[in-house]
DNA sequence: GTCTATAGACGGATAGAC
DNA sequence: GTCTATCCGTCTATAGAC
């Protein structure tokens, strides 16, 4: 009879990565000593070398709880919305919406990080550490490829350089208003319970990607390439 | 006979910044001891305590050796700007360049931090460490002002919260493309030599920020306040 | 102003009992 | 799987000689 099943949800694995996830977001990794860690998720010091095997492995397995399911959301919500469309191009917009879409309704989804985790990801990015931004590369990979294809496919006559800067950009913005959170009261006195409505951010985000992305061909003043 | 003037260029409180930059840069503050880094200044482990009292004091004179020039001369180019246009409100475009412009020449200015600099910068909006974060933002807070104020006179008819946003976004995807230096090549081969050409990131800066704050006003779902 | 030496706290990791 | 106890390295900061 194994009851297994029956057990609580709160597995000590499980603990350890919930009280990292929250650390990490609020201190960065150095700062967060393993004894803090530890006595945060209800554990022994010990355990986390024993289930992880040490704090770096720890870092990555936080990472991939969230990160490994929510690209591969993205390129299954792009091969499902291309399917639909007969094999035709998707607009520019839906495009944005899909990868915009799964970082912000993360953002409410307590079950899965939310916006702690999402917080935590968008500062990652720019992690000084090489290795660890070197891991937050590996595990989007597969999704960049697959979105930079769809947007070459919905843009067929923007010049391949100047898509993948507008790309960079558009990551970018992502990336710094997920990370972001004293910034909007920093220019002005912005309403804060709007702060982290992911439906009302989602448009305007959306809005603003949209036209960066198709923005006019800047003149070629020195330009090499732009033709 | 004061010979001072002679004496090489180098002080050892100048030659403690130029260090931490560096090395803060590459390694993040937690992970730059002060054993590293007075080593790499040529500087003996005490000095950092003379010179600056502590770490944390070491931190806020490495940014404010840059950031309050820079943040000067964007104020006084605004105001130049708009004293040559008699008091109209300045093009969109003029002061994102004024603003954009100030980082993206420090790049090719190595004898002010240059790009080292501009990157650590990058990456510091979103620290962890909230003491950072709000220094960062103190540094920042009145060309923040400035340019808000430029821009609402600029642009009268844009709803003032939808504004704010829009230079939240336009602040980040600065301050992302000026921290980021992996996820560029991530998504596709982009040719390295034209990765820091100042001039033509601007000019494509420019053309991406300029159409994302002048984005048509998103359709009001439950949008409550954007008439 | 610069140096040596060291205080005093904290870091990650592990051995070995249970 | 979990725990205690501990190793051993590193950290910032300072005292005090020069």
């Amino acid at each position: 009879m194994n009851l297994r099943a029956i057990k609580p949800p709160h597995e000590t694995r499980t603990r350890i990565l919930d009280a990292a996830e929250e650390l990490f977001m609020q201190h960065g990794f150095e700062s967060t000593s393993m004894r803090l860690l530890t006595a945060k998720a209800d554990a022994n010091l010990a355990a986390v070398n024993y289930h992880f095997g040490s704090k770096d492995a720890l870092i990555e397995a936080v990472f991939r709880r969230r990160l490994d399911p929510m690209n591969a959301g993205r390129i299954a919500e792009l091969d499902r919305q291309e399917k639909d469309a007969g094999g035709r191009a998707l607009a520019p917009e839906a495009i944005i919406r899909a990868f915009v879409g799964a970082s912000l309704r993360m953002i409410e989804d307590s079950k899965n990080g939310g916006r702690n985790f999402i917080r935590l990801l968008g500062r990652t990015y720019t992690d000084p550490q090489k290795h660890i931004r070197s891991l937050i590369g590996q595990l989007y990979a597969p999704a960049m490829e697959r979105f930079k294809s769809a947007f070459e496919r919905a843009l067929p006559q923007m010049p391949r350089d100047e898509l993948v800067w507008r790309i960079h950009f558009m990551f970018g913005t992502l990336a710094y208003t997920l990370a972001a959170t004293d910034t909007v009261q920093l220019i002005a006195g912005c309403k804060p319970e709007d702060r982290y409505d992911a439906r009302l951010l989602e448009a305007r985000l959306t809005a603003f990607l949209q036209a960066g992305l198709l923005a006019p061909l800047h003149d070629a003043g020195d330009v090499k390439k732009a033709a």
